[in-house]
RNA sequence: GUUUCCGUAGCUCAGUAGGAUAGAGCGACCGCCUCCUAAGCGGUAGGUCGGCAGUUCGAUUCUGCCCGGGAACACCA
């Protein structure tokens, strides 16, 4: 698409003696369009030329060649050279934009070719789903698609914790107390009793976790029963798991979880031992990191020589290195496993993998969620479960259908759609670093800067598209009706949208992309108040009728990048 | 104790890799449905951008210190 940018830059550049590039990093887009549509500060070429801010604006002001199809008036305030664009060809650029890609609009090529592989969600086996892993699943899935629609091919791995000490830990219970528990009924939570109990034995008795940690020595070296067992509990807990799924529409290319990785784990002990990275401390093998600044060493082998949680992420390194060739390798956790990452990533420099492989790593941490008495954890047995949060989301948006809109078709979807869609929204729409309290009117709030508002709007152009019919064709469109303040305070903005996916990728932050479509959806919202769509005037109805249809189809485009799905009525 | 993240309106948060009068939503108060869905729109009130220095023409944004909160810190993942 045309870059405003560049353009300007161009003429900038004919008049100063500052390279076009540099010139174009420097324009800005003014907070407030009265402003100009670009602006270019001259304070920070003061020095450079030697001259006061103000005469470097009124030079290049004076001198410039204005093209009047693309500027048409430059001002120079205080340092600032205010530029505004010729609306026509504002108006004409997205429209034409618009019309050629359609549904691929904003979407772009730079991932053709790269290899990413997001590792998310990975839900620890035989444990509640509970919302803390909301978050990975639903960040991991917008990084996914967000990648995906620039081009890049994605491998979306979902890392399940099914291994380790916490099996030993089942299995101990398990054989302790296993006839008291009608496991096959209800599987998990069944587990999450065992699992509390036994944490409680090991507290008291020491025996009892070194008996765990056994177990899982043996689960390692293929013990049969162990192993029957771990088999049964991770079975029957991705059976439950697939409720989730199934409701946030979840899908995963690769299920290789920690496990996957038991026999490859000793080429990463073997590669370190033989680089002489590998040193025995305290009866365990470690890798000392002091000189990368870390002060707490990465063990790989414990003292009853069971692997660790970082071994098994060293050897899923190697192997994806070697069977996704990833340009980029992103880990969606929370944030109490910085060091873990830290560690992991710089132990992965030992392994004499490519550079390409271990610059490619990253990881993406967010904040907590937190009940409003603290922590949660399984093993205090105070999770709420995702699984209780969706269908209650999903109720709640139902009663507000029979309350809005009682005559709707199938409000079953409608209501799975819109609840959801406020529970992803509510994840998606800030910082991912921030913590966030749990509150279930905040999670399920359907109005203000949530999905249900993006859903509405959405909805708005649809009903009107669905009533005219059809969509006017562009080149019968006059440019002039959409040059009004509001109607280019919405073209702008929909221009930016592929500007708003590249800095959600190079963030890996898609909160900009929720923050953006509620932008979106405000300036729509206060147009569509203040102006009849549908009007007779042919002209001003066919013109307003394409601004709709645009806004509907970014506002579903975005709301898909998120995970969210657009219902056409609500 | 060490490392690290966070601190913007009563609450929840934006603030575009330093810029022109700091913005939303919720809550409060006041308006708007004979008109394309009021899950909406408009307005009012509400701010020493945690504090102090420094860098700069210019700092909510960068650096240092301090205060307050969260997290991690070897056989959990």
């Amino acid at each position: 698409m045309t870059d405003f940018k560049k353009m300007i830059a161009e003429m900038i550049a004919k008049v100063i003696n500052i390279n076009e590039e540099e010139i174009k990093e420097y324009i800005e887009i003014p907070k407030d369009s009265s402003m100009g549509d670009y602006s270019f500060p001259c304070f920070k070429l003061a020095k450079e030329l030697r001259k006061a801010p103000v005469a470097i604006a009124n030079d290049i002001k004076d001198n410039i060649q204005i093209d009047k199809n693309i500027i048409e008036k430059i001002d120079v305030v205080n340092g600032y050279l205010n530029i505004y664009l010729n609306r026509k060809l504002i108006v004409k650029t997205v429209l034409e934009e618009i019309d050629k890609e359609k549904e691929n609009y904003g979407k772009s090529n730079i991932g053709t070719g790269k290899n990413i592989v997001i590792d998310y969600s990975a839900p620890n086996i035989a444990k509640p789903f509970h919302i803390g892993h909301l978050r990975s699943t639903v960040i991991g899935a917008a990084l996914y698609n967000i990648y995906k629609f620039l081009g890049y091919n994605v491998i979306g791995v979902n890392h399940l914790g099914d291994y380790g000490t916490q099996f030993g830990k089942l299995i101990e219970g398990y054989k302790l107390w296993g006839t008291e528990y009608d496991i096959e009924k209800d599987p998990i939570n069944e587990l999450t009793k065992i699992y509390i109990r036994i944490n409680e034995a090991c507290k008291e008795d020491e025996t009892i976790l070194e008996n765990c940690r056994n177990n899982f020595k043996k689960l390692e070296d293929g013990d049969p029963y162990c192993v029957e067992l771990w088999k049964k509990f991770r079975e029957l807990s991705l059976k439950e798991f697939q409720k989730v799924y199934d409701l946030l529409g979840s899908k995963f290319d690769s299920w290789n979880g920690e496990s996957f990785y038991s026999d490859k784990m000793p080429e990463v002990i073997e590669t370190l031992s033989s680089k002489g990275k590998l040193t025995e401390s305290q009866g365990a093998k470690i890798v000392d990191l002091e000189e990368q600044g870390i002060t707490t060493p990465c063990i790989i082998e414990k003292s009853n020589s069971s692997t660790t949680y970082a071994t098994r992420d060293l050897a899923a390194i190697m192997y994806r290195a070697r069977t996704y060739d990833f340009d980029k390798c992103i880990y969606v956790t929370s944030y109490e496993q910085v060091l873990h990452f830290k560690q992991v990533f710089e132990v992965a420099k030992f392994l004499g993998l490519d550079e390409k492989y271990t610059k490619g790593l990253i990881h993406v941490p967010f904040g907590m969620v937190l009940l409003p008495t603290g922590k949660m954890s399984t093993r205090e047995g105070n999770v709420i479960k995702l699984e209780d949060i969706l269908n209650e989301a999903i109720s709640r948006a139902k009663d507000i259908i029979e309350q809005k809109n009682p005559e709707l078709d199938n409000k079953e979807e409608v209501a799975k759609k819109v609840g959801i869609g406020a529970v992803i929204f509510n994840d998606l729409s800030n910082n991912r670093i921030k913590d966030e309290v749990f509150d279930w009117d905040t999670m399920l709030n359907f109005q203000g800067e949530t999905g249900p508002y993006i859903q509405y709007m959405y909805v708005r152009t649809n009903s009107i598209l669905e009533k005219i019919g059809q969509i006017p064709d562009v080149k019968d469109i006059e440019l002039e009706e959409l040059t009004n303040d509001t109607c280019i305070d919405i073209l702008k903005q929909i221009y930016l949208f592929n500007d708003i996916i590249m800095q959600a990728a190079d963030k890996n932050e898609p909160s900009i992309i929720s923050r953006y479509l509620i932008d979106l959806a405000q300036k729509f919202s206060s147009f569509y108040n203040d102006n009849k769509i549908i009007v007779d005037d042919e002209k001003q109805k066919n013109a307003r009728i394409y601004l709709t249809y645009m806004v509907g189809l970014i506002l579903k485009s975005g709301a898909k990048l998120l995970g969210i799905e657009t219902p056409n009525k609500m």
